[in-house]
DNA sequence: CTTTATACCCAATTTTCTTATGCATATCAT
DNA sequence: ATGATATGCATAAGAAAATTGGGTATAAAG
């Protein structure tokens, strides 16, 4: 996933709201847009992509089709109900942290509070 | 570190740069320091911490001094040469991945790149 | 006929954090 | 006095989430 290291927590993130705008997307297509999305900038592997995907969809978060195409197997996915709930709380949390994470590393906060 | 388990790149790149604004610092204001900033929103647990802060020593990012207040010990920690060189790396990479973040979970961005 | 692209998957290892624990001193409330 | 809270350091077992490096297979391009 690049040279960044810093996605640890928020894969999951990505993958529920690409697909809250999606109607529903297969593994390979989430690398490709996030590729495109980010100038090559940021590149989600596959060993980090299907695990998650999998344990999205045993969390109940997504629901699977496979299809046939070009004689390649596809595996579409797409947000359940609790999926799109979650995405919900995923975004907020995300937000609150980034929040929190500027409070901390902004320079014009931390001189100003010793 | 609370509720979030989005902090997981993270820890070594608010070490550094509150100590950049801060010239020494030792642990346990570390954790308060954070604290206050995010009104509690994000707590470092020690069990990161400290094995954080370490790992920065044995990279050769900080430096110890160890001093006596009321018969407790506590050990202050400094930012090094190569310390204040990887605040910019970091916060540089930190500053990248949060817009990329953005350009993929931004609806204003998604929609329009079908 | 080998590389690149498409498309899925798993396993070993590493990194990083959580949870729990231990030690030690000081202060505050009951 | 004694138990809880605060200060202050530290380690260890385990979980979580990635990296790295494979494996399978089709198709197009060179």
């Amino acid at each position: 996933m690049s040279n960044n290291n810093l996605i640890k927590g928020s894969l999951q993130t990505i993958i529920l709201k690409l697909l809250e705008g999606n109607e529903r997307m297969y593994g390979y297509q989430i690398t490709q847009r996030v590729k495109e999305l980010t100038a090559g900038e940021i590149k989600i592997t596959e060993g980090a992509l299907y695990p998650a995907l999998h344990k999205l969809e045993a969390e109940g978060m997504l629901t699977t089709e496979t299809e046939q195409v070009d004689n390649r197997v596809r595996k579409y996915y797409s947000l359940t109900k609790d999926g799109q709930q979650e995405v919900c709380t995923k975004m907020t949390e995300l937000q609150s942290f980034v929040g929190n994470l500027q409070r901390i590393l902004d320079p014009e906060w931390n001189p100003g509070l010793a």
